[in-house]
DNA sequence: TTGTGTTTTATTGCCTCC
DNA sequence: GGAGGCAATAAAACACAA
């Protein structure tokens, strides 16, 4: 279609009058996808083609999108951010029961050397501990890079205790974990190729 | 007044569903 | 295949600074 002939097709375009917006807003908060009747109906009531009410209703969904789409990504945030801090708390008390569990083993006779250096294990979790958290600052949350790396076992006799691992940055935690919190990882690594320099050899 | 950016109405083309 | 929805876009209407 020419420029031409589209000025003159649009040449009687107006904008709608304000009771005709404001009957079009209080019907699409009740609705925002009128069914054909209610279309020719409000088209009927308002003076207008019910086609201008289709265009009007589908221009109005599409200038709301964005706005969904920000409200949804803050709720989402929001549960997300309260899912970290259960996360935190979660592995601090694993963490304390984990540690429980070793002196009671050592209650039990077993060797310092059996548990691994604790000197060692106290400076892996300092280096550890802020690579992790300088990953992703502006979520507060670590990434996920080379999650391979960051375990060892604790033990060298790790056949008598396979139920637990020693994470790099020190914390203890069970093998469930581990797996658990490998699984998730997978979402990270695909926007996050490679160690980005970041990764911790240990 | 005019140039420019934004908003609103309308069209087009494609897709999905029945 | 027709109806209706959506994304992209055009173009008129409007707002506003200079």
């Amino acid at each position: 279609m020419s420029n031409i002939n589209k000025a003159s097709k649009n040449s009687s375009r107006q904008r709608f009058s304000d009771e005709q917006i404001k009957s079009l807003e209080t019907t699409f908060e009740v609705e925002s996808r009128p069914e054909l009747r209610m279309k020719q109906h409000l088209a009927k009531k308002l003076g207008l083609q019910p086609r201008q009410v289709a265009i009007w209703f589908q221009n109005r969904r599409a200038r709301s999108k964005p706005k969904e789409l920000e409200r949804d990504y803050n709720v989402l945030k929001a549960d997300y951010d309260k899912l970290v801090s259960q996360f935190e708390s979660m592995k601090k008390e694993n963490q304390a029961l984990l540690i429980q569990l070793q002196k009671l083993k050592q209650a039990e006779g077993r060797s310092d050397e059996q548990f691994g250096n604790e000197n060692m294990k106290i400076e892996t979790l300092e280096q550890t501990r802020f690579l992790l958290e300088n990953d992703s600052p502006e979520l507060g949350v670590p990434l996920c890079n080379d999650f391979s790396r960051k375990v060892d076992y604790l033990w060298d006799d790790a056949d008598d205790h396979p139920e637990l691992v020693q994470m790099a940055d020190g914390y203890l935690t069970s093998t469930d974990n581990i797996h658990s919190f490998e699984s998730s990882c997978l979402m990270d690594n695909s926007s996050h190729s490679g160690n980005g320099g970041q990764a911790f050899n240990f």
